[in-house]
RNA sequence: GGCGCGUUCGUCUAGUGGCUUAGGACGCCGCCCUCUCAAGGCGGAGACCACGGGUUCGAAUCCCGUACGCGCUACCA
C-alpha cells in the first residue's frame, strides 16, 4: 500500500533554465508534499547526452530556491535513495532492462536508423493508422542475438508490447483513462549509447525512490501506458498519477519562448517578486473553491489539494501577474521594502549614500500604493533622488500661467518663514498664501507640484515638500521659476 | 492520419441536477473621494455555459455524437 507520507518528485531535464510551466509542476508537487507532511524530491533527468547544458542544474536549483521551493532530497543531498542525477544511475537501468529481457518483456533490437526511417516512410506511404516498430528483431534467434552482441553491433533494448490489451489507469485530475496496447509502440528502453530513455529511467527511479504520486504535465499522459506496462512487467506497485493541464500562450498554443518570457529568471529580472509569481502560477489550474486569490506560500500549502486541479489549459496572462505583484509588494513591511530598494539601487547604479534610511522610508511610505515594481520607486519618483531637469510640457501649458511666477514667489516667502515645517505646516502656509492672493489653492498646487517634481502626477504635494525639506523645495521652486520662464516659447 | 485529453465573460476561475435572471478576480468603462496619479468605495459593459441530440418534472452540471483546440505519435524529455 502507499504509505501515509507521500514522496513526490519534480523531474526536469536540465535544459538551462526553469520554465514557468516547470515551476507550476514543481510547485504543485511541493504543495502536495508539504500539505501531507511528505517529501519533495528533485531528480534530474539528464539521460539525453545531446542536450547537456553546462551549469543547467545549478541554474535550476537556484530558480527553485528563489521561488521558495527547497527540496528535501535531490542533488547534493546524501540520502539512501540517491544519487539524484540519472546519469549517475546507469547500472540500475541496465540491470532492470536485463530482467525484462529474461522475462520476455523486452528484447534486443539491432535495426539501423536507416531501416527505421524506411519503415516509417513505408508505413506513412501506406497510410497505416499507426506508425510503429514492426517487432522485426523480436523474432531473432538466441544464436543470432548472441552473434550480433559478440560482433559488437550497435543495439537498443525495446519494450515488448502485446497486442489487443486494454491498458487502464486512474488519474487524479482526469479520472479513468483507457488505451489499447495496439496504439503503444515497442518503445526503446535502453538507447544505443547505453543510456536509458525517459520511460525506463522514470519508472525505475520512481520505484526505487519509493515515489507515491507522479505529478507531471499533461504531455506525459500519452506515454503513461508504457509506464503502466513497465510497472506490471516488473510486478511493482504503481504510483498514483496526476497529469496537470498545460500553460498556454495568449493564442492558446503551448506556452513557448517565441511569444514571451518563459524562464523564471526572466520574471526575476523584470522585477517580479517570487511571492507574486508563485501565487499567480498556483492559480493557473487550481483554486480552493472560494473567492480567495491572494495567497502566500503557507496558505497555499494549507489549502492545496490535487482533487481541485482543473483539467483544461490556462493562458499565462501578464495583467494578473502585474496586479498580484503590486498586491504582494504592498503587503511587505516597510523595512523589507527598504532592503529591496537598496538592492535595486545597486543594480541601477544609483548612489545611495546621500540618502538616509529615514529619508527612504518616507519615500516608501508615500509611493507604496503607486508602484507595481520596485524599480518604479526610481522611474516614477526620480525627483526624490535628484532635482528635475525638465518639466512636463503638457502640465506647463495647462497650469503655468503668466501670473504663476509672482504667486509662487509669494509662496516661497511663506515657506521661507517656516521653522522646521511638518507636512501640515506647508499646507497651512499654502492655504494662507492662496487666501491672501485671493485665488483657489489649485492655482498654487499644480504649478508647485510641477516645480518640485517636474511631473504632474505623484504623491500629494505636501508629502513631497515635507520629504524634500524646506530648503530643497524652495531651491527647486526658484530653479523652476527661472527655467520655465526661459524655456517657455 | 492515429491515439489521448480538453471546451463557463477578453483572461484566470466558481459551479458536482433545482439555491443561478450563471458568482468572483484581473483588465476595460463610469461615478464618488480628491491638489494630480494611485489606492479605496460604488456601479457598468462583458458568457445564447463550443454545437447538436438525448436522460429527467427540471441540466452549465449526467449520456451520446459533432466541431474546434491542444498533447503524444523519436535511440527528446
Amino acid at each position: 500500500m502507499i504509505s501515509e507520507k507521500p514522496r513526490v518528485r519534480f523531474a526536469p531535464s536540465p535544459t538551462g533554465y526553469l520554465h514557468v510551466g516547470g515551476l507550476r509542476t514543481a510547485l504543485y508537487n511541493y504543495l502536495f508534499a508539504k500539505h501531507n507532511n511528505g517529501k519533495f524530491i528533485l531528480r534530474i533527468e539528464d539521460t539525453d547526452r545531446n542536450r547537456f547544458v553546462e551549469g543547467a542544474i545549478d541554474n535550476l536549483v537556484e530558480s527553485l530556491k528563489w521561488c521558495g521551493l527547497e527540496y528535501d532530497e535531490g542533488p547534493g543531498s546524501s540520502d539512501k535513495f540517491g544519487p539524484y542525477l540519472q546519469s549517475q544511475r546507469l547500472h540500475y537501468y541496465k540491470t532492470f532492462a536485463d530482467e525484462l529481457i529474461e522475462k520476455g518483456k523486452a528484447y534486443y533490437c539491432f535495426c539501423t536508423p536507416e531501416r527505421l526511417d524506411k519503415l516509417r516512410e513505408e508505413q506513412q506511404r501506406l497510410k497505416l493508422p499507426q506508425a510503429k516498430y514492426d517487432k522485426h528483431c523480436l523474432h531473432l534467434s538466441k544464436n543470432e542475438i548472441d552473434e550480433n552482441l559478440h560482433k559488437g553491433l550497435s543495439h537498443v533494448i525495446r519494450l515488448n508490447v502485446e497486442a489487443d490489451k486494454k491498458i487502464i489507469f486512474n488519474d487524479i485530475v482526469r479520472g479513468q483513462v483507457e488505451f489499447n496496447s495496439n496504439n503503444v509502440d515497442d518503445q526503446v528502453l535502453i538507447k544505443g549509447d547505453g543510456y536509458p530513455t525517459y520511460h525506463l529511467a522514470n519508472v525505475v527511479d520512481d520505484h526505487l525512490m519509493q515515489i507515491t504520486h507522479v505529478i507531471r504535465g499533461e504531455e506525459w499522459l500519452s506515454s503513461t501506458p508504457k509506464h503502466v506496462l513497465l510497472y506490471d512487467f516488473f510486478e511493482w506497485e504503481k504510483p498514483i498519477f496526476a497529469h496537470l493541464p498545460l500553460l498556454l500562450n495568449p493564442d492558446r498554443t503551448k506556452l513557448s519562448k517565441r511569444q514571451g518570457d518563459v524562464a523564471v529568471e526572466d520574471y526575476r529580472k523584470k522585477g517580479f517578486l517570487p511571492d507574486a509569481l508563485v501565487n499567480f502560477v498556483a492559480l493557473l489550474g487550481w483554486n480552493a473553491g472560494d473567492d480567495k486569490e491572494f495567497y502566500n506560500m503557507d496558505e497555499l500549502v494549507e489549502k492545496f489539494s490535487l482533487e481541485r486541479v482543473n483539467k483544461s489549459g490556462a493562458v499565462f496572462d501578464l495583467e494578473k501577474l502585474n496586479w498580484l505583484n503590486s498586491e504582494h509588494l504592498r503587503q511587505k513591511p516597510d523595512l523589507e521594502l527598504l532592503q529591496f530598494l537598496k538592492k535595486e539601487a545597486q543594480k541601477l547604479n544609483i548612489n545611495f549614500q546621500d540618502f538616509s534610511d529615514d529619508y527612504l522610508l518616507k519615500i516608501i511610505n508615500v509611493m507604496k500604493e503607486r508602484v507595481i515594481f520596485i524599480n518604479e520607486y526610481f522611474t516614477k519618483s526620480k525627483f526624490f533622488f535628484e532635482a528635475p531637469n525638465a518639466y512636463e510640457q503638457a502640465a506647463i501649458d495647462k497650469n503655468w500661467k503668466s501670473e504663476t511666477p509672482d504667486e509662487l514667489n509669494k509662496l516661497c516667502e511663506a515657506f521661507a518663514a517656516l521653522m522646521d515645517p511638518a507636512k501640515e505646516d506647508f499646507e497651512k502656509a499654502l492655504t494662507i498664501t492662496a487666501e491672501t492672493l485671493n485665488i483657489g489653492k489649485g492655482k498654487l498646487i499644480h504649478p508647485l507640484r510641477l516645480a518640485v517634481s517636474g511631473l504632474s502626477v505623484g504623491p500629494g504635494v505636501f508629502d513631497i515638500l515635507f520629504i524634500l525639506g524646506k530648503n530643497e523645495s524652495i531651491k527647486r521652486i526658484k530653479t523652476a521659476l527661472h527655467k520655465i520662464k526661459k524655456d517657455d516659447h
